[in-house]
DNA sequence: TACTTGTTCAAACGTTCGTTTAACTTTATG
DNA sequence: CATAAAGTTAAACGAACGTTTGAACAAGTA
């Protein structure tokens, strides 16, 4: 199980881990291709072999991610359930991929309001899903419910935001105060947001986690 | 009042204004200086001259945003009133600010997770006066009232990505569906924002609004 | 008028960018 | 084994990057 200097091993894999990596940390347009090739021990050409181009390995990251998410939301926000029990699976999921997945949700979002027509055209094609099926599954129900209405291109971005904040923010808050990251677990993070989606603040409480002034 | 072609009124709020509008719509390192410098009708040294470098102008955006966001957070957070009012206030005031200064909010939040040392710092020492803010004017009190805990390290990325969620996913929403951006004013947004935060999603009904299926 | 200070300008600096080419090696197929 | 396909390499392409230079211009002061 040595994985040492046999330079053989999906270069594509490699170039893709690490361009989500550094895309994450350092910015996309920051990143040149010659220290992406550098870090994923690839010859310069091999990232243009695989992908086409810079923004083509881009593409390859947001639709990796996106598909995933709108995959999450197909099977959490449908299906059997009231409002309340569905909206909390989507957020438990949601929440978990976000975890697991947090350079490419930070590439994802990052990227989003800049204006290349290139990208812009395919965020658009899955934030196109992702409003409808909020709409069906979230808006209309929620209309029936209570007789108020929340309009999917709002309530589908204020959702995503929300989920998001503690990864994006993540790295900051982590300069702002050490070990901020960790004195919240995914878990009452999760609580966390269900309680206040559903109740408000007050019913924002975590169990555990420091009482740190 | 004929501002015609007397190149003389300060370039440097020209610049600054034009930068704010580029680096909002295509991104910082995607904006290049020669660009910048013929949209502001300045000429290329200007930029350098009047802010030192490239980075320098970013940084003066963004100090220029977040000081008045804090201004904001201290005005609005502190001050008479129970923690739901305080609360709203701060909530209308941010909402109006960001819908004022929109292109300033975009590349604040855009910028956020990059890893340039110079610029992360700058960022974290406002972002560190904004915890603390939350924590004594927020997190505290509710605390004292609900006996529930949330860290101000968690809450004000809340807060703040949920308020500009609306601003960030518009140029994309716009694109998703025609007008979306539109069919909620600020002031039912604002209704919105207070009523999750205060009730839950049950509480965010807006009044005047499409009821487009 | 001389001098200073704050702007504006064209031109060039050296570097880095994303991409392409053509040759070479490895792997798979018949 | 022969042949094609897939993978890998070093080198170079032109273009664009942020920044610097040194001179020119305008305005106010002594």
């Amino acid at each position: 199980m040595s994985d040492k200097k046999q330079h053989k091993p999906n270069s594509k894999e490699r170039i893709l881990q690490t361009a989500i990596s550094l895309f994450a940390s350092k910015g996309f347009a920051e990143t040149g291709m010659r220290e992406l090739a550098a870090e994923a021990e690839v010859n310069l050409s091999m990232v243009n072999y695989f992908f086409g181009s810079k923004k083509g390995l881009l593409k390859e990251i947001l639709d990796g991610f996106l598909s995933q998410y709108l995959a999450i939301a197909r099977e959490n926000l449908a299906g059997k359930g009231d409002l309340q029990s569905r909206l909390k699976r989507f957020i438990a999921a949601s929440v978990n991929y976000f975890e697991a997945e947090r350079n490419s949700l930070i590439i994802t979002i990052s990227e989003l309001p800049h204006d290349d027509p290139e990208i812009v055209e395919h965020k658009a094609a899955w934030a196109g899903q992702m409003v409808e099926i909020v709409n069906r599954e979230l808006c209309k129900p929620h209309t029936a419910e209570t007789g108020q209405y929340i309009p999917p291109t709002c309530l589908a971005p204020m959702l995503t935001s929300l989920m998001a904040s503690r990864f994006l923010f993540g790295p900051l808050m982590e300069e702002v105060k050490a070990g901020s990251s960790k004195a919240v677990s995914t878990e009452d993070y999760t609580k966390m947001l269900v309680g206040i989606l559903l109740q408000g603040i007050t019913g924002a409480d975590i169990k555990s986690g420091e009482r740190n002034i």
